[in-house]
DNA sequence: TTCACTATCGAATAGGTATTCAATGCTCCA
DNA sequence: TGGAGCATTGAATACCTATTCGATAGTGAA
């Protein structure tokens, strides 16, 4: 098959004799097809490896050689894709509840399932977590996770302290223990309420050398795991005592507030909304929390939308797990950017 | 590297998990369609570089990156022409699977690949595709396909009802489905079986709104996206739950009828053969049928070759796109017109 | 013919990927 | 409960591929 001379009028296809042609697909199929290596293919034709290289590169920019993904069923990687392109984002996972209209019940299992497994792949170990506590999608996460034999994390830290009455106080602590057996890693809680009563008993509880060796190690967090807050009522918070009073949450929502992560309030655009809630809140701060390399808000159902769009233009977020019905909707947003 | 695989059903959902599934196909994007090192890939998903290796080569292994060699089109060029001639079709291409004795499973990628090349040629924006469903044929064309970043089609509708049980009825939309997204265009669903139980059954649901729209739509369509069916059984077919029964394969085969097109049959001649079944075709009608100014057939294999000449003689077609074995034959019909 | 320019080629090697290997976890059976 | 056997993992590395770079040949103008 060696060499051809150069034929003088061909018709010349995407510019080339089709004697050239004919090479491209031989060697394609050589590789593609038979498996062969490119040494193997050099020696048979009797030419150079980098030439087989060349016009194996040649034959895909022709589109002899094309390769292409095709998505199974149920997976929604374009989906994934568009919204990771559109905010910004590391990472997506859209989990599928896998019914037409779902409850919140059903979200709430499905993304965390999603979460659980986002976590069991990446957390491979060294990580120190923060988790800010009292969410019902991350008890959901956690729940979902197996646990691992292996430490797949150092450290897991509650960055924000207990709400409502010390039951719930307790109730807090316990996520941040469950996540700490599960992946193997020393825990560290915050025994405080996350709201203090007042700015001054703030000041006091943050001063006990117990609370202030916990803040002290968020700065050194390489990822948070977050639930997002919406201000629609959620069902825990009501249950757990209203943490923020009624006036309070309205308050906020003048000020423009829709939602918010580790009691860090945002507006519509995702900007930081100031409250006097800020100094009574008892956890991590702003400013600490935009430091980390790597925040996973796990957060779906469509009560949560409008937070979570707001946070992920705020750029509060690096990886989000949600379900498909908030995902449907976010990569129908136009771009605002 | 074998490629050898008699993988003739769905993406091949290898009794994983969808969020492996979700993962593999996460990565196979990353790596195949925006062209990211493995390295880049796993600092990204926090896995590491072997593990991505891995993840792409079961990718490859479940199908859900295939790589294809297409015979460049002009290989062929006498043959194409020679049966354009001899049938009057405005385009021929010739697929060549690239073995001496290629299996249907070899001769389906061949023609699906070089369906694919020639879609997304020819299809240049403002196209109005109508698509049979439920044909392997299709499939492989569409899956051969890369998406296009630019719209090249206004709108995709389907032409024929799901065929069968309710588990292939959806996989008839995903045929649609999938290449409007290709080919960014609007998807027009069919949500009706493609053969009613009785004429009556049939006037029913074309009564309904939901079906008469679509109806409505067949006669604006630019071109027909078509397989053709042979009265061979087909594994599809067969496997989907025999959506014509025995029975009414052999009163069509004493009719004469050798073939269809959007389940309108035709005899050896192509004369259109008319049946009791045709008061109970949920899908487009032959005149409408006949006035699409394109009508693409893709369609290959040795079991199909009658019907195959029988749609060529009978005009029903304007582009075939085949494998080398039938054009060969073709080609060597005599002119008998 | 000569010269300048460009295209093409292969040796060397940089770059990227797949595999090995040892460690560890899981499953199943005694 | 213990442990044999199998599966999975990432670090190290062998392997394979793509690119660089200098050499050579073709091309066209003077």
């Amino acid at each position: 098959m060696p060499t051809e001379r150069s034929n003088l009028r061909e018709p010349a296809i995407g510019g080339l004799a089709p004697s050239q042609l004919r090479l491209l697909t031989k060697v394609a199929r050589m590789y593609h097809e038979h498996g062969m290596r490119q040494p193997q293919i050099a020696e048979q034709l009797h030419i150079s490896q980098p030439r087989v290289s060349r016009l194996l590169k040649q034959a895909t920019e022709l589109g002899i050689v094309r390769t292409t993904v095709v998505t199974p069923s149920g997976v929604h990687a374009e989906l994934e894709e568009r919204i990771e392109r559109r905010f910004g984002l590391r990472d997506v996972v859209v989990a599928d509840p896998g019914q037409p209209a779902p409850g919140e019940q059903s979200v709430l299992q499905a993304i965390g399932a999603a979460g659980a497994v986002y976590l069991e792949t990446t957390l491979t170990g060294g990580d120190r977590i923060g988790i800010s506590s009292w969410s019902s999608t991350l008890l959901a996460t956690v729940d979902a996770m197996r646990p691992r034999p292996t430490p797949v994390a150092e450290r897991v830290v509650q960055v924000i302290g207990g709400v409502g009455n010390s039951t719930s106080q307790v109730y807090a602590t316990r996520l941040a223990d469950r996540l700490a057996i599960l992946t193997g890693a020393e825990a560290v809680f915050l025994p405080a309420p996350g709201l203090a009563s007042s700015p001054a008993a703030r000041e006091v509880l943050m001063s006990d050398p117990h609370i202030s060796d916990v803040l002290a190690t968020y700065g050194g967090l390489s990822m948070l795991l977050a639930g997002l807050g919406s201000l629609e009522p959620s069902p825990l918070l009501v249950e757990s005592g209203n943490a923020i009073a009624d006036g309070e949450q309205e308050a906020l929502r003048e000020l423009g507030a829709v939602g918010d992560i580790c009691l860090r309030f945002f507006d519509e655009k995702g900007q930081a909304v100031r409250s006097p809630l800020d100094d009574r809140v008892l956890g991590i701060d702003v400013e600490t929390l935009r430091s980390i390399p790597r925040v996973v808000a796990i957060a779906g159902g469509s009560r949560k939308y409008t937070a979570i769009r707001a946070a992920l233009r705020g750029g509060w977020v690096d990886v989000l797990v949600t379900d498909l019905g908030v995902a449907r909707r976010l990569a129908a947003e136009p771009d605002d950017r």
